[in-house]
DNA sequence: TAGACATTTAGAAAATCATCTAAATAAATT
DNA sequence: AATTTATTTAGATGATTTTCTAAATGTCTA
């Protein structure tokens, strides 16, 4: 888990669309599978990579696993990427100073 | 140029941190090369990527060539990670509805 | 408990990527 | 004009990544 790590994860444009997939609720790697034309297993692996980077978190349930979105990592990136343009943390940016 | 391409350069810590050191202003590759221990082709390489994706700009100056860091695209990607968290594009979100 | 279902793990192949050295281009200096 | 300086391009190599098939694990149901 990192910085390098998250960016590395949504590098990958399978592993956006599950993300994305998520913003709405939780669903199972079954659930998402239907959306994509890969195997399970390679599914898994994004899977895996996303979890490691901290962006889902997943919950056993019975025969599923359940997967949700964990946007504390994308609060970090979001940070860094508005330090880049020089705006600070918590800023709305309505205004021009 | 592309949302891919978008991700894929910020993949990268060198590339990263090329932007970091890009948003106080311009600089000359030559002087961004002075902050990394890799080659001037290297940097060189990494300096093509980031302005296929668009996330930087290139001025040539005489014997010296300056990037400047481009915000336009981090826009694009600070709203898709907004629409993740379920925040609208420009909404300051210091109030929960 | 045997079989079906959901998901992961293992291992391999093909593609992509970061980096290097060497050579090329282009502008400034002497 | 020849040399030096700044940067890029070309081509190669090793590492990482994505994907697959096959097999393993764990759980539910008939």
């Amino acid at each position: 888990m990192g910085f390098q790590d998250s960016f590395k994860a949504l590098s990958d444009p399978t592993r956006r669309e599950i993300l994305h997939l998520l913003r709405t609720g939780p669903a199972s790697a079954g659930e998402l599978l239907k959306h994509f034309s890969i195997t399970g297993a390679s599914l898994s692996h994004h899977l895996s990579v996303l979890k490691y980077a901290g962006l889902i978190d997943d919950e056993k349930k019975g025969k599923y696993i359940f997967y949700t979105l964990n946007t504390t990592v994308l609060d970090d990136i979001l940070n860094w990427m508005m330090s880049l343009k020089g705006t600070e943390k918590g800023e709305s940016n309505h205004e021009k100073p």
